[in-house]
Order: C-alpha cells, then sequence, then structure tokens
DNA sequence: TTGTAGGCGTTATCAA
DNA sequence: TTGATAACGCCTACAA
C-alpha cells in the first residue's frame, strides 16, 4: 500500500505540488482558502511528510545519534531520559548507540549515523586515541558534536562534564572529617576521562590530608561490578587495612557492598564506605550508602540544549565547556573511626 | 564542505556513477580491475554512503523505532540493551522513544517514526484504544510491528510476552507452601495488560489456595515507587494484616521495601515480600528480596530477531506470539509464617 | 563490461 | 497567488 505524498493531494484537488508543499509548510503565498482546502484534503487522505525526502533537500533530519558505554547503567539511562525531554518538545529523534569501551563499534556507529545524516551527534567517546580523527571530521564536516562524562584533548567542540578531580577530593576530604587516616580505592578504567580524574582528585586529597595510603589498598575495578568485588575482597581481607573507602562509579560501589557484605565486615563502624553516582538501592541496602552524585538530570538537559542551540542556531559560537558539580548525600555508610 | 558522493568518484576515476554504485554494492558487471580501483578511491575520499538518498530508492532505512514506557525502568533498558546488540550486528540503528504511558506521545512518536520511514517498530503499546488503529494502519502500509511486554487485542503481528497471569499465580503458589494465609498484594496499573493479568492470576491463586485476602490489603501502586509505598504504608499499618504481600513490578517492590524498612517490620520474620522483576538493589538490600524475574535478555532478543525476520525475510509469515515464563528467584524474603 | 537516464518525494527557484 | 522544473544522491532498467 502506497504512501500518499503531496503530488497525491495536489492531484485530488487540482492545484500543483508546489503549491500543497508551501501550503504544508506554512510558508507565504497561498491563498487562506486554498490552504485550509490542502489541510483538511492531507488530514483526510493521512498524508505523513517523507523525512527521507525532505532531508535529501534540506540537509536536516531532525535525528541526533547518542554514544554510550551502556545503556543498563543508570547514569546512562537517566541522562538520556533527560536529552529525550528536551528533544522530543523540539520533534527530534534519539538514536541509541551502545558502544560498551569498543572503539571498533564506536567507529562503525559513527560512520552508521554519518551515513543517516544525524544533525547531531551527543556523546561519551571511549576515548580511543584512535578515533579522535573520526570526531574531527564530524565537526569538519558541519555535523554538531556535544561531549558530556568524557571530553577528548583539543576537540573543539561543546561538552558537559562534572568535575571528577573536586568529586573525588571532596569525598576523602568527607572521610577525613570523620577521623579517618587510613583509605583505601577502587577506582576505573585508568585510562578513560573519569577514570583517571577521579584517581588524581582523590591521590591528591590523600596528600593534602596526609593520610596513610597503601599501594595495595588501591586497585583498578574497571568501572565492573565483579572486578570491583574482587578488588575489594582483596583489599579488605588484608590484615592491615584501611579504615574507609572508596568506590569510584555506581557498578564498583555495589561491588563493594557485595564484598563488605559476604565478609561480614560492619558498615560504618568496622570499615567506611564512600559510593559514586546515585542508585535505587543505595537507598534501601543496609546500611544505605553515604554517596558523591552526579547532576544527571542536568547533564542530559545542559548537553541536548547545547545540541539544538548549536543545530538551530543560525551564527557560529565558539565551543561552551560547562561543568557541573558533583555533591554528596549523606547517608549511612560513613561512621567516625574507631579509636 | 560537502560529503563525497558517487559522482565525486565516478569523476576521478573517468567512470560513471552506475559503475561505481554496481561496484561499491558488490553487484556484479564490474571488472575486478575497476572494481578494485573504485574501492581504493571510496576509501581515499572517505566516501560514506547517504542513507537517505538510498533510502528513497530502496526504501530500507536500517532504522527500527522502540517504543517504551520508561527507559530508567532497569527492565526497559535490560531488555533494549538485548535488541541493540542483536540489530547492530545487522547493522540497523534503533530510535528510542520514551513514552511515558502519555497516549498522546505515543500517537506523536509513531508519526515521527513513520515519517522518517523506519523498517519496523517494536512496541511496549500504551494499550490505549485511541491507538489502536494507528498500530493497524502501520501493519497494513508495511512497516513491521512487534509488540512486547503488553499486547493489543485483534492486531495481526508478532508478539513476545511473559505469562503474566502464571508468574503471579506461581508467587502466590510459592507463598502458599510456606504456611501464608493473609495476602495483600500491591498491583500496577490497572488497565494495563500486564497490570490486569498479574492481577487476574493473584486473584485465582488467592482463590485456589483458598487464601484471605481483603480488599483492604489489595492496593494500586501504578507501577510506581512512591504510590506503591503509600500503598504498603496503609496496608501494613493495619492492625489485622496480611502475613506475606506481593509487589507487581521492580518499583512497586522497592517502594514496599521502603515501607517496611520504615515501619520496622522484620523480614520475612514478621512478613514476607515476594517482589516483581529483578534489579541490582534486590541482590544488597537486607534482606535480599525473593522475585519472580523475567527474562529481559530472551525477550530483548526474541522480539528484535522476530523484527528482522518480519523485515528481511521474503515471505509473508503469520503471525508469531512468544509466550515466555517468568521464574522465582529464591532469596530471603519470604519466610514460613509465624505460628 | 560500461554508460545513460529516469525516478524516489521533497523544497526552492523562477516564471507566469 | 500559482505552477513548472531543477535539484538532493542513489539505484536500476535499458542501451550500447
Amino acid at each position: 500500500m502506497k504512501r500518499v505524498n503531496i503530488k497525491d493531494i495536489a492531484k485530488e484537488l487540482g492545484t500543483s505540488i508546489a503549491t500543497v508543499s508551501r501550503a504544508l509548510n506554512g510558508k507565504e503565498g497561498v491563498s487562506d482558502e486554498l490552504r485550509k482546502k490542502i489541510f483538511e484534503k492531507a488530514k483526510e487522505l493521512g498524508y505523513i511528510a517523507n523525512g527521507l525526502a525532505r532531508g535529501m533537500k534540506t540537509s536536516k533530519t531532525f535525528t541526533v545519534g547518542v554514544l554510550i558505554s551502556d545503556i543498563r547503567n543508570p547514569y546512562f539511562s537517566e541522562v538520556i531520559s533527560s536529552m529525550e525531554r528536551v528533544l522530543y518538545a523540539k520533534n527530534y529523534n534519539l538514536m541509541i548507540c551502545n558502544v560498551g569501551e569498543n572503539p571498533e563499534r564506536e567507529k562503525k556507529y559513527i560512520n552508521l549515523l554519518v551515513s543517516k545524516n544525524v544533525d547531531g551527534i551527543i556523546a561519551a567517546p571511549t576515548g580511543d586515541e584512535k578515533n579522535l580523527p573520526l570526531y574531527k571530521k564530524l565537526v569538519r564536516h558541519g555535523i554538531k558534536v556535544v561531549l558530556f562524562d568524557r571530553i577528548i584533548g583539543d576537540l573543539q567542540t561543546d561538552s558537559v562534564i562534572v568535575d571528577n578531580e573536586a568529586a573525588t577530593y571532596e569525598a576523602v576530604k568527607y572521610l577525613n572529617r570523620f577521623g579517618h587516616r587510613r583509605i583505601g580505592a577502587i577506582y576505573g578504567i585508568e585510562k578513560s576521562y573519569t577514570g583517571s580524574e577521579r584517581l588524581k582528585g582523590f591521590f591528591e586529597a590523600v596528600k593534602d590530608f596526609k593520610m596513610e595510603c597503601k599501594d595495595e589498598w588501591v586497585k583498578g575495578g574497571e568501572f565492573n561490578e565483579e572486578k570491583s568485588y574482587k578488588c575489594a575482597l582483596e583489599i579488605l581481607s588484608q590484615k592491615y587495612r584501611p579504615t574507609a573507602i572508596i568506590a569510584m562509579n555506581n557498578f564498583t560501589t555495589l561491588g563493594v557492598m557485595r564484598a563488605v557484605k559476604e565478609l561480614k565486615i560492619n558498615v560504618p563502624d568496622e570499615l567506611s564506605v564512600m559510593g559514586f553516582d546515585d542508585a535505587e538501592w543505595m537507598k534501601v541496602c543496609s546500611p544505605t550508602v553515604t554517596t558523591m552524585v552526579q547532576p544527571t538530570d542536568v547533564i542530559g538537559m545542559t548537553a541536548a540544549t547545547l545540541l539544538l542551540d548549536a543545530v538551530e542556531g543560525e551564527l557560529v559560537r565558539k565551543p561552551q565547556k560547562v561543568v557541573l558539580k558533583a555533591s554528596l548525600i549523606k547517608r549511612n555508610s560513613v561512621g567516625f573511626v574507631e579509636k
């Protein structure tokens, strides 16, 4: 069954496709009477414009691609939900691209998005050097790019990030106030932007507050629950161990809490745990988890808004870099250190 | 900066666009030598086919729309992740449409997807009667539709669902084995497919096992955490109350657990809680939650595969209806009733 | 094996 | 205020 097009409408009304197009697009130069008839006929026939044809002429598709590592990560699903809200209001569609941490997938997806002529791309890039030229090409070719969560050096484009370094710094500072002097950490993917920034802030604070932090107390959990769980087990089964431990994303936090539970360590009496990101479970588990939270809602909204500005704005602006703050949610997994 | 197209390649090589098109698409009728040169030149120029133009000719866009109520619901993000895996392998893109439970959004999104000529739509429909004709029109117009999670009566199309009725029935049966005779429930959206099916199974089992179930013990939490939390508070603060309570989705389960915690009711000693769906937090909270789990992975894979079959298959098949089983995960929130 | 040309459904330009 | 027509980039008969 054939879709009805403006030609059908024109034929039915004995007018031309040019007039129909003008009328339907709200351009002037069509008599009110004819315009009304055209609208009625379009509705009657159930006309829906063909976005492909329109896109070819206007090179505008009202579609934006979103590159993330994993949609099952609540951090991403929250951010995306928030992006979707602002983009939907302007009739844009989102193409979700689950990239894992795989540069190959990132590359293939970017090419797929280019071939579909998306108006823009919002991406949390893997950070692999290899794909940097790809992103640069996008920018050069007029496909608007907004980075979030992670940034890539010297890429001239808008970005929305959280001050990750300050976040872990503040976490350590908070633990310091509770008298902790021996601290451990399970960090994320070391070569990733968020991973390294958070680790940096941690070490800085450890130094500033003159805390004890042995090498065996700091391990990489790759932002993965299972790996983080194992790291936590290793750290916590040492005879001489830290009185507090920091996890550097939501999966890692989960892994730590699971390990703690298995080892029957009393939190926060025997050990304080500082989480990162927020999640439903952190509010209901025992104890509830004190954590550094990223403003997912604002991140998504800001990224989407920046993209819209870039896509719909006429003038060329210079790249914006929005840096947001993570905030500390006080719950019950951090306590005073035992004397 | 202009995108490279086959015309550019043809010009550079002094051949025709037809030959370039044939070569690049792997059609025969091009000498090996020329074909090789074309591929090299295409790579050199960074040619990426224009999907819009291609779509106009072939009426194939390698794009599928996915309609869901909320991407932040882990149930949906898991299902989508699984769909994405199978669709990515065949070079398809997913357009995510967060519909809430709003039929207006559902309608607008469907039209948006039609205008973008998606090859198919995988949907968890709101179920609103008003939009039934819309779905029928899709099917008639050759846009393949696969329903999941929820189905709409008499829509002739593929679907993947879980036997919701059997799921809650089994939940009650399990509680019965633990000696529970007084049972309550917080159900979901009553007019929704999943909501009503689960409630039906519950009542059926209650009758079969001759349990006591007062009207005040059964309330609608609309699959919403806050509402479910309030319902749970109401049910559990009654003097004469059930010894077990069933929650009918993940958000509801969370609400119940929060209420239980606030009322300092000991689970499972004073009250057994049976959850629905699975989530990270159910594994770490205290007690861990015994729950009826849907096979999200299989659901997503099956739905995506059915869609691909429909889209890529040549012959017309009759609609497939796949019914999967929910399974019971035994953890610690259900116990024997106090004597 | 290769090239020419028509058309997919729009929008935009130029005449009328 | 209207209408004819040329693109947009690709695929695909049909011709050579």
